[in-house]
DNA sequence: GGTCTCACG
DNA sequence: ACGTACGTGAGACCT
């Protein structure tokens, strides 16, 4: 039997699996907030790799440090390679703790690089018959593919390798491993920092390489090149290349200490595994060492086996054995479930599961009645979504007592997955699998046909929110956030069911004729900017407009995104001066704008059947409380300006003589930090019905209390206002109102001077956030701040803006909450034939019959403003109209 | 799938 | 010296 070694690039796989997992890497920070992500990145790397190989010996190599002989030679090698993040120099020390109880060895070698201890190994190996696999996250290592050796690169992530042969290099390159050297000393390496020879790419490298088979070779028979500009390059760089060729270079000899024999691969210490895994917090890791233990390595045997009874005619009256509690599941595959077909269902209580597909099973009276019942509580996972499916089949869920989804979202609004398998495995519950697993993804989804697959799952579903609910109570509870769910989020759930079934409706022909017309002044647009410049291009392609701007027409780079020129508003109306055609992008991006998102994205949507549009409001997505609306949005309908505005005219009632009504809150995030604050000036410009931002203004430029406030001082104060909401800066606010940094500043300490309740706040919220790790609203809604302890500047003050920012635009959003849920209350008490069709954040749109516009003119106003007490008053403005363009005081 | 831009509060 | 205001969703392009 031949040996097997296994060779890992140590410092390359932790920077891949750091970088892999750096977007999540909020997720993977364990209690004693030490980051993991390249922990767990290396884990799953390791997991995979032996998955396939099953090594005899194994071993991680890591750099030594710095300074190798590499770097003896040639100053700048590896040099202007930014800092390694301390989040991940923090991990290495674990990763090393990883590698031992796994039953690997690592090693590092004083001068030498982790790819001369893997080359000299695998040249041992080589010579003993071995057959090795390297993994690495550096191209470099595929010098060393040979025969009995492979080079797997990462690719993406770190999981998915790219496995090097020599005939796969040939094959890709046309070159042999060893020419890699080659050609990498004629183009150098931007990331080693070495030059090559000037002006060689790889295209020309990969060339000279295969006309020549090495640099040596090359330079003894240059004259066989003609005379040229790369010739002469070649000639004056010629020990440039030489030394280069050095640098690339994996030594075979390095004076390692180790031999072969002391790499034996011993296989995992478990006991020692667990207790790492418990102090990173890698529950999943956990989970599949316990169970591999008894059951085995697939992947669904982890789950505890479980027993259902398939529903049918005959056998549903079981179901009258169930009377006090029940957990309830409508599975609807897809996302939108005001149109999803119904795949099952399942409905039960401690063991016993009835599952089926069969959707008319639901009519039958035993089940019907339990789904009806104010008597029997009902547990589920996501109710709106089970409100609203079972609403189209004519049923009305009653008495919803836990909704899984939305308890875990109020206990972390980072764990905001619509999956209850992933929502259950943020609660280290993991009998039950995701739906990615169960029913796969992209194109491939699908419920499976087999029965026992999809009713095994649809019963563990329902196990998991009975078994959840419990915990997930108690952690409510402990957070004081019990009032916050029973009270607010979910009476709530009910109102937006309500909303979104109701539906808005939308006047397709008067879209059709807008899109008409907008069309028409496109194409004009259009020819106008090609005119300008010269040529037809494609004007929504940012590349492409940034070539004719700034390359084509020379106007000056005011800004530059990652990518290349950046084309937004704010630089284009710098540039508006330069040329015309600076005025016409502007009108174009606006008009294509309303064309795209509002008038074929709208049509797209309405639903044939009643001409209405039914948002979804999304409750456990923000991480400050506030609703989102998908498919479509109707929170971002234009406003702003006149042309925008005009979409509103296609919003209209679904009744002849009913009219639109809507009020609005004025400036509640204001009151709200007048309020969480208690800073005395601010409360009494509120108390004493101030124009806010005049009295600001007043307050901060230093002005008689009778002075005239000019628009400008309104408006500059306005900003710094809004400014301070959001945590200031006064870089941001001097961009925002076009004066000096000096100036904002100014204004700013002006500001916290004459509230300095505001600034007090602004530091105990930050010290607060920084002791106890989240910051809460008036309703102890909670959102986490891990970053607040970063040691990236930019990532710590996002976190102390959010710190300040959350508990007030947290409140504002309890406070609408709570109006919406009083609302309904109202309409339904009062027996009105008014509904609630939409909330935009501070603002509640109605459609009426015109003769009940009078009571909602008092009432609307009456219950917002009376949702929460806070120590200043809250103030409603309310409009009506034939649509909702028409709104008028 | 990521990036850019732009619509809203 | 850092890098620059909070919270969202959607369409288009490009890799």
């Amino acid at each position: 039997m031949t040996k097997q070694l296994l060779l890992i690039d140590g410092n390359s796989i932790v920077f891949r699996a750091f970088f892999a997992m750096h977007n999540q890497m909020d997720k993977f920070t364990n209690k004693d907030g030490l980051h993991t992500a390249a922990i767990y990145g290396f884990k799953l790397m390791l997991d995979h790799v032996l998955q396939n190989f099953k090594p005899d010996a194994a071993l991680v190599a890591f750099d030594a440090g710095k300074v190798t002989f590499r770097t003896k030679m040639y100053d700048d090698y590896k040099g202007g390679r930014n800092k390694t993040p301390d989040e991940l120099t923090e991990q290495i020390p674990y990763v090393r703790e990883l590698i031992k109880d796994s039953g690997l060895h690592s090693y590092a070698l004083a001068n030498y690089e982790a790819d001369d201890i893997i080359g000299t190994l695998a040249k041992k190996a080589d010579d003993a018959g071995y057959k090795t696999l390297i993994v690495t996250g550096d191209r470099d290592l595929t010098q060393l593919a040979s025969e009995h050796t492979t080079v797997a690169v990462t690719h993406k992530g770190v999981t998915d390798t790219e496995h090097y042969t020599p005939v796969h290099i040939e094959e890709k390159l046309g070159i042999t491993p060893r020419q890699i050297i080659d050609m990498k000393a004629l183009m150098g390496d931007s990331s080693d920092n070495y030059p090559g020879v000037t002006k060689i790419g790889e295209k020309t490298a990969l060339k000279l390489v295969k006309q020549f088979g090495s640099v040596e070779e090359l330079y003894d028979r240059i004259d066989e090149l003609k005379k040229s500009k790369m010739k002469e390059h070649l000639l004056a760089d010629e020990a440039i290349a030489r030394q280069c060729k050095t640098l690339a270079t994996i030594l075979q000899d390095a004076p390692i200490k180790i031999g072969l024999a002391d790499l034996t691969y011993t296989g995992p210490q478990k006991d020692e595994l667990v207790k790492f895994y418990q102090q990173m917090d890698f529950k999943s890791f956990l989970k599949k060492m316990g169970a591999d233990d008894v059951i085995g390595e697939e992947d669904n045997a982890q789950i505890a086996p479980i027993e259902y009874t398939v529903l049918t005619k005959d056998n549903i009256t079981e179901l009258n054995q169930l009377t006090d509690e029940v957990s309830f599941y409508l599975e609807m595959p897809e996302a939108n479930y005001h149109t999803s077909p119904f795949a099952g269902f399942v409905v039960g209580k401690d063991g016993h599961w009835f599952t089926s597909r069969n959707m008319d099973l639901l009519k039958e009276l035993p089940l019907k009645n339990l789904l009806t019942s104010s008597k029997i509580k009902k547990n589920v996972f996501n109710a709106k979504a089970q409100i609203v499916g079972l609403h189209r089949l004519g049923i009305d869920l009653e008495n919803i007592n836990f909704d899984l989804l939305l308890a875990s979202y109020l206990l972390n609004t980072n764990d905001n997955s619509n999956d209850l398998g992933q929502v259950a495995h943020e609660h280290d519950y993991y009998d039950v699998q995701t739906d990615e697993e169960v029913y796969g993804k992209g194109v491939k989804r699908a419920v499976p046909d087999d029965d026992d697959v999809f009713f095994s799952h649809l019963a563990n579903k329902a196990r998991a929110i009975e078994n959840l609910r419990k915990d997930l109570f108690k952690k409510l509870d402990e957070n004081e956030q019990t009032p916050l769910y029973t009270n607010i989020e979910l009476p709530l759930t009910r109102v937006l069911a309500k909303m979104e079934i109701a539906g808005i409706r939308v006047d397709a022909q008067t879209l059709k004729d807008m899109g008409s017309k907008l069309t028409e002044r496109l194409a004009e647009i259009e020819n106008q900017i090609y005119q300008e410049a010269g040529e037809e291009f494609n004007i929504n392609s940012t590349k492409q407009l940034g070539h004719i701007l700034f390359e084509k027409l020379k106007l000056p780079v005011i800004k530059k995104t990652k990518t290349g020129y950046s084309t937004a508003v704010d630089v284009l109306e710098k540039l508006a001066d330069k040329s015309p055609i600076v005025e016409q992008i502007l009108e174009y991006r606006q008009i294509a704008k309303l064309q795209s998102t509002y008038i074929t994205g709208l049509l797209k949507v309405i639903h044939s059947s009643d001409q209405k549009i039914h948002t979804r409001y999304l409750q456990t997505l923000t991480q400050t409380g506030r609703l989102s609306s998908v498919d479509p949005n109707l929170q971002n309908i234009p406003v702003r300006l006149p042309e925008g505005r005009l979409i509103r005219k296609a919003f209209v009632p679904s009744h002849e003589g009913w009219q639109i009504f809507s009020s609005d809150y004025s400036q509640v995030e204001l009151r709200v930090l007048a309020h969480i604050t208690g800073d005395k000036n601010l409360q009494e410009d509120f108390k004493n019905g101030e124009d806010i931002h005049a009295s600001t203004a007043r307050r901060i430029f230093h002005l008689d209390p009778d002075a005239e406030i000019d628009r400008n001082m309104r408006r500059r104060a306005k900003a710094v206002n809004f400014g301070i909401v959001y945590g200031i800066s006064d870089y941001g606010l001097a961009q925002r109102i076009h004066v000096s940094r000096a100036e904002a500043h100014e204004f700013i300490q002006n500001y916290f001077h004459e509230f300095p309740g505001v600034k007090k706040y602004i530091n105990d919220t930050i010290e607060f956030a920084r002791k106890n790790g989240y910051v809460e609203t008036i309703t102890h809604r909670r959102r986490y701040l891990p970053d607040i302890h970063a040691k990236s500047f930019s990532k710590r003050s996002f976190a102390e803006r959010t710190a300040m920012n959350t508990p007030i635009q947290g409140s504002a959003a309890d406070i609408i909450k709570i109006a919406m849920i009083h609302m309904q209350d109202e309409l339904e008490k009062r027996h009105l034939k008014t509904k609630m069709l939409l909330q935009i954040h501070d603002e509640l749109v109605f459609e009426a019959p015109k003769e009940e516009i009078p009571v909602l003119s008092t009432l609307v106003p009456k219950v917002m403003d009376s949702a929460v007490k806070l120590d200043v008053p809250l103030k409603v403005e309310s409009k009506y109209g034939d649509t909702w363009y028409d709104l008028k005081k």
